[in-house]
DNA sequence: AGGCGATCCTGAGGGC
DNA sequence: TGCCCTCAGGATCGCC
């Protein structure tokens, strides 16, 4: 079997997105011994460090134990407790090349790590891939599994599997607009600016509404939409990139069906009224006048 | 406190 | 066919 083996992560990665990455990435990586990093740029990588310095942050050396993800963030722990954040930004993609493979792309490759099997150390087994065109990703090394803590505290609960209660306790003192509530990672981590607009048109909550103006049962609603919306688009990241090592090489479509992200001026596709667009957060923001209040 | 603008950066898409 | 313009986006910073 010769499948394409290349897994390109999409544009504008969420926590769905990611967590497909996460999912693609587990089986190359756990258990490899980093044999060699091959650094593109160093401004990519926090905090700011000596390129000599580098490699060893990113793991040089190192056999590879887990990788998590929380929120946006992916963590790429290593068994001496050192471990690397890794975050996508817009346009980060991570990819794996098998031995003599070439990426499709050449360009804006920022990090490679080549790795290896530990039992076999001469050859190699494969190949990771940092890519970002706009750089708006980040590599961040943590020296020991504190500095994780330290850093994974800074974030609310995953997205996934938040609750009505948690959204409530975490949210409802704001007097910010719930849309850039959502967006805040340090309330709530792995919603962006496309399941925002999404959950809130799912719970029929306008976003510039006050996050202190939405009601307790709301919250619960709002809960359950943004777990149901990031739930179909994991299942919907997975079967784009099983539809991507078919024969065809056909990468597929991650355009989800979005029923108000990018559809501004359009009819809504529950009430057909018009969708407006507006700002909110300095995000592009998709809602319906009717069925939203 | 929180809104707002600016900042980082490149590529896609529209207009001519 | 090509050029120029605008715009998109996550996160952070500084100002009001």
């Amino acid at each position: 079997v010769n499948l394409p083996f290349a897994l390109w992560s999409p544009l504008l990665p969420e926590l769905p997105e990611v967590e497909s990455v996460r999912h693609s990435l587990l089986p190359h990586l756990i258990g490899r011994q980093v044999a060699r990093v091959i650094i593109g740029r160093t401004d990519i990588v926090t905090p700011p460090a000596a390129e000599s310095h580098l490699p060893a942050h990113m793991l040089q050396g190192q056999v590879l134990q887990r990788l998590d993800r929380i929120g946006k963030q992916l963590l790429l722990h290593a068994a001496s407790g050192q471990a690397i954040g890794i975050h996508l930004g817009m346009t980060g993609q991570c990819t794996v090349l098998r031995p003599g493979e070439q990426p499709e792309r050449s360009d804006h490759i920022h990090m490679r790590w080549q790795l290896v099997d530990p039992a076999r150390p001469a050859e190699s087994s494969a190949e990771l891939l940092f890519r970002d065109p706009r750089r708006f990703g980040e590599l961040r090394w943590f020296a020991c599994p504190e500095a994780v803590a330290t850093f994974a505290a800074r974030l609310g609960p995953d997205a996934l599997a938040i609750t009505g209660q948690d959204l409530f306790e975490r949210a409802h003192s704001s007097r910010r607009a719930i849309k850039a509530v959502l967006l805040d990672q340090a309330v709530l981590a792995g919603v962006g600016n496309i399941y925002a607009d999404e959950a809130l048109h799912a719970s029929h909550i306008r976003p510039r509404r006050a996050a202190t103006r939405v009601t307790r049962a709301e919250y619960e609603s709002l809960a359950a939409a943004i777990r149901a919306v990031l739930t179909s688009a994991v299942t919907a990241g997975g079967s784009t990139l099983r539809d991507y090592l078919d024969a065809d090489g056909n990468r597929g479509s991650f355009a989800a069906a979005h029923r108000v992200y990018g559809r501004g001026g359009q009819p809504c596709l529950t009430c057909s009224a018009t969708l407006k667009q507006c700002q909110v957060a300095q995000r592009t923001t998709v809602f319906c006048t009717n069925c939203q209040r």
